[in-house]
DNA sequence: AGTGTAGAGTACAGATCTGTAGCGTGTCAA
DNA sequence: TTGACACGCTACAGATCTGTACTCTACACT
């Protein structure tokens, strides 16, 4: 009982995982896996096996955790989106048609996964419908997000109304992760990338 | 504190709500708008002016409260669909593409209230991630009837893949469900009947 | 050497949760 | 009149929840 990981003062290097990311990491399985109301503070102390007393001092109430949570939710989504963007180019195919229809076929291929489970964001704000709950301001910011970047993909695709497909394609996109996770890749996600073609192409034609 | 409600005998008339109702109508209103989870036994005998002991007498457990609940709700969903249906052809405008139109519309208007909190069936199935809970499998049961009906309004109205134009009515529908209930009227809700117009419209071309 | 601090471990306070036991009361039907 | 029964009320069992107090150890920095 000597080694007892050592703290990392090296602030970002390579190194052991300190104890703070041990305990986020495991909150973000447990409760993008669970739920969050149903994993209490205890089974987070248990599986990232830390003391009760380390999870409190990094993180004073569980609202915290849980925003914590979905801050690195939001950091990793945004993460991918951009490696998407990349591949894009990538395969020579450019253009912000490419790439809207690029990021449909990922979020279908993602919510066809088994173990999907919804999108995080929209899970969190229906978990805690009180309208002040600090973990609903991250949800509403990621969504809104997406709407201004999917906005942005459509002005660059010479849309008439950009704002409007990124309202259409938003709607399409939440119900593909909210109905995924009830009826799976069976269900009407299989379709997301055909409707999303049919949305972009009509209002490119007109 | 003689009068006592009676207990309603005559199984369906215009009478005092029974114990039963009392409970359920209260559970109704508390999970819809609070969460399932928030809410607890206690605070449904309170709300409803019950005894604890009568609430386990007619519901053996929370979770059959809960279905309860979403078989009220799911009833009520498809009273409220055919009222949709009845007035379409009320005032004259026959067809399924009326219709559907009708039922675009009547969702969008819904979901634009300010104390709508999203569709219970996502509610209920994003609070229970676990496969087999039995409120899952009224959730499930009602998508698949949402899903039917589009499909045979979208063959009534003559086009080409039915089933292919429900799946997209369907993600546009639950996402219109699960963000107006984060961003609410004005985010992406309100293009949701022109989304849905364009793709009927390009559905019925081709 | 001495001090500060992060962490482990344990115990616990206090609230809240689901579900049950026991008792009293009023209503209805035989 | 009597018995069955639904209901109200109180109390409680037992689990679980968030958050805190206290002690002990190990390491880092001065």
């Amino acid at each position: 009982m000597k080694k007892n990981v050592a703290a990392a003062p090296e602030t970002e290097e390579r190194s052991a995982p300190s104890v703070r990311e041990r305990i986020l990491a495991t909150a973000v399985t447990l409760f993008y896996q669970e739920g969050v109301r149903a994993v209490g503070v205890d089974l987070v102390v248990e599986r990232s096996g830390v003391a009760k007393t380390s999870l409190y001092r990094h993180f004073a109430t569980k609202d915290d955790l849980v925003v914590a949570f979905l801050e690195q939710e939001d950091a990793e989504y945004w993460r991918d989106w951009e490696k998407v963007s990349a591949s894009v180019v990538a395969q020579g195919k450019e253009g912000a048609r490419a790439e809207l229809e690029a990021h449909l076929r990922f979020i279908a291929h993602h919510t066809a996964e088994p173990k999907y489970r919804g999108c995080p964001f929209l899970n969190v704000a229906t978990e805690f419908p009180a309208p002040d709950h600090p973990a609903r301001a991250v949800a509403t910011r990621h969504k809104i997000e997406l709407y201004r970047r999917l906005s942005a993909l459509a002005k660059q695709a010479g849309v008439r109304n950009p704002g409007q497909l990124a309202d259409h394609l938003v709607l399409l996109i939440d119900g593909a992760y909210v109905n995924g996770q009830l009826l799976g890749k069976k269900g009407p996600v299989h379709s997301l990338v055909q409707a999303g073609l049919v949305l972009i192409l009509a209002a490119e034609h007109r």
